[in-house]
RNA sequence: CGCGGGGUGGAGCAGUUUGGAAGCUCGUCGGGCUCAUAACCCGAAGGUCGUAGGUUCAAAUCCUGCCCCCGCAA
């Protein structure tokens, strides 16, 4: 098969290795262009466009895709089909059509639930107990083409965006290579989708991830988790960030509060050796993991070696 | 040349502005107290203060180059 692929991040990477590893034939890759990134100002190439690179496959980093300047080019590689993981710009009609099996999608989400831009954290966020990946026909929906195939993946109690995000471009690599198989040998079954059923998710944002300590503590640790480790979920102590990165949904021990007095949202209650318990609008917070702007990561207890802080203390904007 | 924080015994920090005997919290080791302890008491080990050079009678502290870590922005 002559496959155009077209994806960005690492996520797509994987599928990408895989394609390649199983021996299909990647004529071309697609993917954005190249942007400043890190620290300095260095230009760093897409992880997409690395692995191509490696494997000698040409790469276009067209800015708008479905301007017509590059319909003749994509036409000259005359692809079988076309893979689409994660590649950040909506293919028009002329695309989809262009390769003779048109063009499908490995998504990260189990259809129709999340369609859109960054279902791995949302479910997580969501408290979801599994998730996983769909390969679909595209058409000209954002996600909301045929299903080809589905695979679920468990959500673990300590799953964060990270590992899930692992897991998922596995399963979703060999998932597509599975689903590319069936469309070879013209065995796929396609189903379409219950529209009634999706729902939709927006891409991430970096304020997203800002902590409003009044709400229930089960909600606040999904938060973290889904967040970590990225765009993280952060809060403020004396003026700096503080980014949290493990904790604990815990109910408010009586003997924490004084003389039964509700608790402001985002007051440190309690600090031992090892940790910090931090009152949200339902239940509390036990602080394992965090990182102060300008410092390493690190769980705190290492944190409250250095650092002092009391009971009484606020976390978050507002003072 | 995008903005900024930082590299000090095993860990996390203070000390740098106003050069002049290495500090704090914890860990480790030994001893004590205790029914017992992650509690308490006594004692000990352990540091080329990232690195190279400069200024100085004297540099963790001032100056210069380099390496590494991190936050923001993108």
């Amino acid at each position: 098969m002559k496959i155009i692929f077209m994806g960005t991040p690492e996520f797509s990477a994987a599928g990408l290795e895989a394609l390649i590893g199983a021996g299909h034939q990647v004529v071309l890759a697609v993917t954005q262009p190249d942007r400043q990134k890190g620290r300095g100002k260095a230009v760093q190439f897409p992880p997409v466009k690395e692995c191509a690179l490696a494997h000698d496959i040409p790469v276009i980093q067209p800015k708008r895709i479905r301007d017509e300047q590059w319909e003749g080019i994509l036409r000259e590689y005359d692809a079988d089909i076309g893979v689409v993981i994660a590649f950040g710009q909506i293919l028009p009609e002329w695309i989809l059509q262009l390769p003779r099996l048109g063009c499908i999608n490995v998504h990260a989400s189990l259809l129709p639930k999340y369609r859109g831009a960054a279902p791995i954290q949302q479910c997580i966020i969501d408290g979801e107990k599994k998730t996983g990946v769909t390969i679909i026909q595209m058409d000209a929906g954002i996600d909301t083409g045929d299903m080809i195939l589905k695979r679920e993946v468990p959500i673990e109690e300590d799953e964060t965006g990270g590992s899930l995000h692992d897991k998922l471009a596995s399963t979703g690599a060999s998932l597509l290579l599975e689903a590319i198989t069936l469309l070879e040998e013209g065995k796929a079954r396609f189903e379409k989708q219950e529209d009634e059923a999706a729902s939709y998710v927006g891409m991430m944002k970096k304020e997203m991830g800002n902590i409003d300590w009044s709400r229930d503590a089960v909600s606040i640790e999904r938060l973290i988790r889904g967040l970590s480790p990225w765009p993280s979920a952060y809060t403020q102590l004396g003026g700096k960030t503080l980014k949290l990165w493990q904790a604990e949904a815990l109910p408010v021990d009586s003997d924490l509060l004084t003389e039964g007095k509700k608790p402001v949202p985002g007051q440190i209650l309690s600090v031992t050796k090892q940790a910090f318990f931090v009152a949200c609008g339902e239940g509390m917070l036990k602080i394992k993991s965090l990182q102060l702007e300008g410092k390493k990561r690190m769980d705190a207890e290492a944190f409250l070696r250095g650092y002092t802080i009391a009971p009484g203390q606020k976390l978050g904007g507002g003072q």
